[in-house]
DNA sequence: CATTGTTTGTGCGATGATTGCACGCATTGC
DNA sequence: GCAATGCGTGCAATCATCGCACAAACAATG
């Protein structure tokens, strides 16, 4: 490696991977797991964690740190000023009220979807209380694998079929439940199929207990841009059923949404 | 200045201030206008905008960049990892179920408070299919003026007295409305008010056409921990309305999640 | 169209921030 | 009580980073 790279400032990329080492399943780290995980040596990730824990985006207790409540900032700067998720939120809002269901509007990063809108409750209409909770995690920035959900799979079907090969090769489908497809034969159908139909339903293939059906979302050129989607329990509403009442409210969303996207 | 600094990155901070250069007023920025925005000189800035984009945060045209989805990834192991927005995200759906009006839990960041979880409509409801939009930005994560909205001056009655002055001290409150106090006299008046009532209340002082009424949220040990506010158009209910039929709704949500804070 | 002024991209050598080793201290387990 | 493991942190070498300064692109003006 001999060329000089005067353009990529290396300690901000060691800091940026020490930030992101935090994670839904590690959410506090000390000097050595933080190394590990972000591939640095112990005194450079303990330098970085300093750093930011002096900056503010970190908190500690001396050995261990963790995210603080600053990192929102990003994502608030990000929700106020990108197109995408100003325009979602308030008609994810509504279909909210209108169905008594959870929707989400996603895009595609790599091989995880991004939540960049959300709306509805997390708990199943009940007689009492509380509800049971469906589909954890579905928070606003939340990642999953874009494999095993309906909206990865619609993203995924959108892109052209070179790129599509390419993401493919090389790729194992990670077994998330007993019912994820993880054969990349069948996976491939699959995504065929989604071709075809222009919308996806997915089973339990991502969460137990958790049914998903998602749609693409184009712009006025003809281009998907992200994907939408409602979850529901299958003790609440057979796919079947899913398909029949919550598919035309998706459609015809995307096809509202479409001159503004 | 000869001591040195061996446990504190020079670029990461930098890096950082490039990245929180990108707000809510300023969404597209180029070398030159981040540099001055992040106090750095334009070289160091444009490489810092191009290490960013190289990593994903940042998109570019090539001379301007702008916040990419990727930043959201910090959000969500924020939102998954804090006791905070997991307690309270489900609370305040219940809430805006059961009100039909718009909820925001927040805490204090230096002078402004972050919203950490939030729930309901940002549109008053009506016969018609769209609604008046009200109370703008507020999406997970904003940031908004403490002095000048109640959940920031309940949580700043809740700071010791002498942490308050400090706080105070040589500040000045920014005028939002024409109705925003902006004498220290007053608001000290006001704050103190907080005090003895354990509620704020506070009309068009950050934004026209939105009252909101806050309480604080406290834990177990009474220290508190968050605000929660609910917000409504004046149109809608008068601030003693909001009073009398919502402040049981925050005061008895306060009280149950208590345990849990 | 020529000219001047302004903004932007980037090579380069100097500099000092960054690095990782290595040591000493704290803590744990036997 | 001693070994073993983990952790914090000087220190000097080094190499990434810095900002200057120039070149090129672009804009405005005569």
């Amino acid at each position: 490696m001999a060329i000089a790279k005067p353009d990529f400032i290396e300690s901000m990329a060691k800091g940026m991977a020490v930030l992101e080492s935090f994670d839904t399943e590690r959410q506090r780290l000390n000097a050595t797991l933080a190394a590990e995980r972000a591939g640095l040596t112990r005194a450079a990730a303990r330098r970085h964690l300093l750093t930011l824990s002096h900056l503010g985006y970190l908190e500690t207790d001396g050995s261990y740190f963790w995210l603080s409540s600053k990192v929102l900032r990003f994502s608030g700067s990000y929700l106020a000023s990108a197109r995408l998720p100003r325009v979602l939120q308030p008609t994810l809002n509504r279909l909210a009220v209108q169905t008594q269901a959870s929707f989400s509007a996603v895009v595609l990063d790599a091989d995880e979807v991004v939540i960049v809108a959300r709306s509805g409750n997390d708990r199943q209409p009940s007689s009492n209380d509380a509800g049971r909770v469906i589909a954890y995690g579905l928070h606003m920035g939340a990642r999953l694998p874009a494999h095993a959900t309906s909206t990865g799979r619609v993203l995924l079907a959108a892109k052209p079929k070179t790129a599509f090969n390419a993401w493919m090769k090389g790729r194992t489908l990670a077994r998330m439940t007993p019912l994820t497809v993880t054969d990349p034969k069948v996976f491939r159908g699959l995504i065929a199929q989604v071709r075809q139909d222009d919308f996806c339903l997915s089973s339990e293939e991502h969460e137990l207990g958790v049914h998903a059906l998602a749609v693409p979302l184009r712009n006025a050129q003809g281009a998907t841009v992200a994907a939408l989607n409602v979850v529901t329990a299958p003790s609440r509403m057979s796919p079947q059923a899913m398909q029949r009442e919550l598919l035309p409210y998706l459609m015809a969303t995307a096809h509202e949404l479409r001159p503004l996207l």
